[in-house]
This record gives C-alpha cells, structure tokens and sequence, in this order.
RNA sequence: GCCGACGUGGCGCAAUUGGUAGCGCACCUGUCUUGUAAACAGGUGGUUAGGGGUUCGAGUCCCCUCGUCGGCUCCA
C-alpha cells in the first residue's frame, strides 16, 4: 500500500499514496459533496484508480443539486418505510428544482402526513447518517431485496434498453454493476439500505433544514397508465434555507400570477359550470385583451401575405377520415351527431377545410405560395383529468394559418414563418426563446401513429432543422413529439418568472396534400402536389391570454389593457374637468372610464391600484387651474400638474408603440 | 381516463359531538366627499353544486352525477 499513484486535480498532476479517496482531497471543503473522476461522478469516498482525472462538484454545480436532491429523496424513503415498513419503494429521482419518490401504500399521503415525514426526514439527517456504496451481484440483491417488488422489477430490466426503463429508472440501477446504499449511523449501525447507483453525498448532515416535502399525488409505475399506480411525493431540497425560501417564494409568485385567478378578479373571463369543463367565456374586459390580440394578429397576417379566411365549427366526418384524423384521433374529437343519415363532427383542426379552399378551383403555380388564414373555433375532447383553466380547454380558438408551397419553397417559407412568429411574440413583450423539433417516434407501439415514408420524414425533419438552426436560436431534440403527419418546430417562450410555455408550432406536412389529391398546374404544364405548412402563432387565443396574464401579472401594457386610463376626481367637483380630458382621450382611441362613484378619494385610488389599470388620471383644483393633470402609475409613483395636451401625447405614444410602462 | 383532496350568497372564509346557516369585501340606499391603497350607517342576497339515502332532525354521515384543485397518463 505504500506505492503512490497520480491523479490530476484541476490539470495538476500530483503524486497520492495509493487508496487516496476524493475526500482526502477535497474534505475540508464542505460545498464539494462528490468528485467527478475520469468524467464520471463518484463519491468522495471512493479509492481513486492511478492516472485519475478528479475534479471537485460543489453542492451548488448542476450536478452538485442533483446529488443533493438525490439523497434528499433518499432521505424521504428511508422516513416513509420508518414509519410505514410495509411502503415499498418504487423509484426516487432528483428532478428540476427538486425530487420525487414513489411508493406502493396502502393509503394515499395527505398533507399531515408529509409534515410528520419531514419531521422524521429532519431527525434522520440531524443524525449525520452517511450514504456507504456497496457493490452487490445480481443474486444477492434480489435476496435483499425480496420484500421490494418494483427494485426487482428494475433489476431485471438492467442492461434493457433505455426505453424500456421509466424516466428515472437509471438512476436506480444504470450500469452493470448493481449497488447498494446503506445509511449508516455514526455509531456504525445500518439505518437503512436502499439499490441505488448513487452517488450520494457524504453525509445526510450536509442537507441542513434547505428541503421541503412539497405535495403528492398518485403516478403511475414506470409511467405507463397500465400499470399499478404508486403515490408520489415532491419535494425540494437546496444548498441553503435562504435560497429554499427564494424557491418558496417563486411558488408563492407563481400562485398570485395564476391567470385562473386573476381572471376572476380582473373580471376577464369565467368557466361556468352550466356550460361544461374546458369552456371558457369572456367578459367585456377579457373581450377587449381578445380583441385587440385578434385585430393585431389579422392585421400582420395580412401584411405578411395570408389571405384570412373562414370556416364552419362542424362537419360530415369523411372529411376527417381523409385527412387521417380520424380514426387515430376519434378518442380527442367530440363523438359524431348523426344528421340526415350523416355523421357530424366538431371541429378539431382546421386544416381540412382549409384543404378544400385550395381545392375548390384549379391552382397555379403563380398563386403559391398561398396562405390560408384564421382564428378557427375548435373543439377537442380532453380528458376531465387534464382541462385546466384557459391554458388546456375543449373549445378553443387557434390562430392557425397553412401555407401551400412548391417543394422548392418550403424551405424560405417555413423561415419567413419562423421569423413572423418571433416578432409577434416579441410584440407580445415575450422575448426569450428556444426551439423543440419535434420528430417522429422510429420505435416501438408508438411508431405506428405515424403516416408518411421514411424519406420524407427525414426530408422534412432536415428542411425544419436547417430553418430553426438559421434562426441562432438554442435548438432542443423532442424525438417521438411530432405530429402524426409530419415534423414540427415549436417556440417555446419563456414568462416574466422564468416559466417556459409551447407557443407557437410550425408543421411540415406531406401526407395531406396526398390525401385530400390537392395539386396545383406548374410552369411546365404539369401537375404537381403542393406542400403544406402548418402553423399556429400562439397555439390558442385562449391559452395565450392566460399565457400573458401569468406573464404581466394582470398588469398589461397600455395596448392591450381592458381600461387604458382611469380618471379619478379628488372630489365630484372636478368630475366634469376630467370627463372632458377623458373625451379628448376617447376621441384618439383611448378606452378611458371616469371613477364617478361616491366613494372617497382614497378608495377611488384603493379600486385604481386594484384593477391594475395602467394611466391613473387624478384632476383637483391645482390641476383645473393650471388646465393638467395629475399622472398616477401602477408602481405607485406619479407625476403631477402634467399640461392635458401633453398628458394625451404620452398615454396615445404608449398605447401605439406597445411598450409597457 | 386513473389516484387523492375539495365544493357554503359575486369573491374570500366561519358554523362546538348531526340540532333553526354567520362574517368581511362586493352590491343597493342614505349621509358624506379637495390630493394618492378602505368615510359612516342601514339593507338586499344562500332550498349549503345537483340528485338520492340514513335520521325525529343533515352544510355536517352514506351513494351517484357534475364541477374544481394537486398529481399521473395524454396533448394531432
């Protein structure tokens, strides 16, 4: 054991006796928790091999937080089977911000319950319990692990391949060598074990009082609906209890920016039950932000090139089986109404309609491309489990256009599109982006959900690709996300606090120009088959408003919101004066409302704060003398004794550029 | 669809072991009204989501339906 070895720490090469672990290295540092050794994770504990490259993770690395999270769920297992000895363990993985883990019981958690597990959580950590890494044959883990079904289940599946374990699943058991953790308490004794590939940290201590249990619900084991459902429990764990508050905190704001509830207060939008799940009804405030998104959004259309066009909300269902949405999708339509010997369905898309303008006269090649464009009403059945307040709805109007291009086009069209959703989007004041591709699923049940040939989905899975590279945006895999006909890039937006949102699609479609027989005459007298680009700007008016809700916190910018300028009196005396500022406003376009109720002033100024109107006006006698008046913003600042002529300039300017203020 | 929780006037909440449904805000009426987040007083409004059952008696207990919330699955 005297022999040194040579590990290179940071590209220092230095000379270790041999059985020199990364602790010994890095110990006396408290924020690294695990070495990365010749690229892999490891834990501090390990003997390091000759020639090692070692480099320290800290707790608060990427890597470092997922180790944490991972021990921290760890932790929860090892309470949850204290308590419970009869809980069997499924799978327990960090995830973003935090971690989950599964267990079979026979009852569901509630929320007491979760307290009383943190609890037991924080005693098992107070204990400074270490994480120890035992390698186990495949035998000798199945005897240890006779009682834990699922464990065994993974065992069996190790060395499978990856699409054949549940997300997670690796973390339990990936390689071939199976190990087991054991918490061991100072004394020596074995607290608990669980199969694992680690690595973990050194000790439970290092998790401090930073971690939560967050809520529960059931999850399906391996993530398949056929199989047993577990119950899951999340929770989050960080580096310091400062920043698990921060973390707290950005839930808490994530919950006063709900669109559901804001909606309710704003008076925007209500979802009555009389109507049924998923069926959202607007109130003049909500119809004003819908209608000034809709004006807007048609007018750039048509700007860009579309032609705006309509159709039905309903029709015969051979419609829907030559486009090839039915069957496949019969499960997400609403069931068909027999009329006159017809079946009827709601729509679920637009595109077939849109088919049959193209098809309904003879096409040139002079008219491609042609855009076909529209806020189409549809109606999907969602399942009850899934419908959520306006950002998953059954009846839904899309923005939905469809391009009809010459093969050659496609690829210049499918850029111009990318680049009008971006600055839509930006119009929006949405400016953070990156872009999914999504490609079809090459293997497995679900490969054969979708239509077309080999050739032509790599045609057009590299015709996207190229357009969203072009576009410098950060380009993100989603292999088996696309539709069934065809590819699709879709934007993803990020909010004001950092939430990512599926906005806008843009689909490449070769299979329903075939089946809809839709062709077009090209300059050499020929007949030839167009192509078909799919796109929705905000996938849904309706979701897209909930969307900006949760985005501005209710609080628009001047262009979009409901009441643009608010005019309040400091007494009834000056109503007058500042009903007639209002008129000139109204004159320019501006949706004002004067306060003439009988309320005092302070609650006139209480009821302006809450409806997050964006120019509070306030006229009293020093500003009638002086013919201004008196600016209030949502931020509480003012700016008083503004000459009118000069106020009006400022609120039109706002309002036409569409900034927010 | 699956697991769990929940459903009381427009909104937010109360109602001891089953014993005559209350409060705040909003709304209506009146008095009041001068500078930046709540003047005062009075009043209207609920067959406790809907239906069925147990009980002398149900907001409270049981069943069904609808809906909401949190997960899972799904999301052309």
């Amino acid at each position: 054991m005297s022999a040194d070895i040579t590990v290179s720490i940071a590209g220092d090469e230095r000379s270790v006796p041999a059985g020199t672990t990364a602790a010994d290295l890095f110990g006396d540092d408290r924020v690294v928790v695990v070495a990365r050794v010749d690229g892999q994770l490891r834990d501090l504990a390990g003997p390091l091999p000759d020639g090692a490259v070692v480099e320290p993770v800290t707790i608060d690395s990427e890597d470092g937080l997922n180790v944490l999270r991972h021990s921290t769920a760890h932790v929860l297992a090892q309470a949850v089977q204290q308590v419970n000895p009869e809980a069997k363990l499924g799978i327990g993985p960090p995830i973003r911000d935090g971690f989950y883990y599964d267990f079979d019981v026979d009852r569901p958690f509630d929320p007491d319950q979760l307290k009383a597990l943190e609890k037991v959580m924080q005693r098992i950590i107070n204990e400074g319990q270490t994480f120890q890494r035992r390698e186990v044959e495949d035998d000798e883990a199945r005897q240890e692990l006779a009682d834990e079904p699922y464990k065994l289940e993974l065992i069996g599946l190790k060395g499978g391949s990856a699409e054949d374990s549940a997300e997670g699943a690796s973390v339990e058991v990936g390689g071939s060598q199976l190990t087991i953790y054991d918490n061991v308490r100072r004394d020596g004794d074995r607290a608990w074990g669980d199969l694992c590939r680690g690595p973990h940290l050194p000790s439970t201590k290092l998790i401090g009082n930073a971690f939560k249990l967050i809520r529960s619900g059931g999850a399906y084991w391996r993530g398949s609906e056929k199989n047993p459902q577990l119950q899951r429990i999340y929770g989050t764990a960080w580096p310091s209890k400062a920043e698990l508050k921060a973390y707290v905190e950005r839930l808490a704001e994530a919950e006063r920016r709900d669109h559901r509830k804001l909606g309710a207060e704003l008076d925007l939008y209500s979802f009555p039950d009389e109507l049924g799940s998923g069926l959202p009804v607007f109130h003049p405030k909500g119809g004003v932000i819908k209608r000034e998104m809709e004006d807007y959004v048609r007018r750039r259309h048509i700007e860009e090139g579309f032609d705006y066009v309509g159709t039905p909300h309903i029709s015969k269902d051979g419609l829907f089986h030559t486009s090839g949405h039915l069957p496949y999708y019969a499960d997400t339509m609403f069931p068909g109404m027999e009329l006159e010997g017809a079946q009827y369905r709601l729509k679920a898309m637009n595109c077939p309609m849109h088919n049959l303008i193209f098809s309904s006269r003879g096409r040139s090649y002079r008219e491609l491309p042609l855009r076909f464009f529209e806020f189409g009403s549809v109606y999907r059945y969602e399942k009850s489990g899934v419908v959520h307040g306006l950002t998953r709805v059954r009846g839904m109007t899309q923005d939905d256009s469809h391009s009809y291009v010459t093969a050659e086009q496609a690829p210049d069209e499918i850029k111009h599109l990318l680049g009008f959703v971006l600055s839509l989007l930006r119009d929006f004041g949405l400016d953070d982006f990156y872009l999914e591709l999504s490609t079809r699923e090459t293997e497995g049940e679900k490969a054969a959900k979708f239509i077309g040939s080999n050739e032509q989905w790599e045609e057009a899975t590299r015709i996207l690709e190229q357009a969203a590279l072009d576009t410098g945006l950060e380009l993100v895999a989603d292999p088996g996300g696309a539709a069934f006909y065809g590819p699709k890039i879709s934007v993803q937006a990020k909010d004001a606090i950092g939430r990512t949102w599926q906005l806008s699609t843009i689909q490449y479609d070769f299979n329903q120009p075939a089946r809809f027989g839709l062709e077009y005459q090209a300059a050499d007298g020929t007949r030839k088959q167009p192509v078909m680009i799919h796109s929705a700007k905000f996938g849904s008016i309706e979701r897209f408003i909930g969307v900006l809700v949760e985005h501005y916190a209710g609080a628009f910018p001047p262009w979009l919101s409901p009441v643009q300028v608010l005019g309040v009196p400091v007494a009834d005396e000056f109503a007058d004066y500042l009903q007639d500022v209002l008129g000139q406003l109204r004159a320019k376009g501006i949706r004002v409302e004067l306060d003439a109720s009988d309320d005092r002033f302070p609650k006139k100024i209480r009821n302006a704060s809450k409806s997050k109107v964006p120019f509070v006006l306030i006229a009293g006698d020093e500003d009638r003398s002086a013919g201004a008046v008196s600016f209030r913003y949502r931020d509480g600042s003012q700016k008083n004794g503004v000459p009118v002529a000069e106020a009006i300039t400022e609120i039109v300017e706002a309002v036409e550029s569409r900034q927010q203020v």
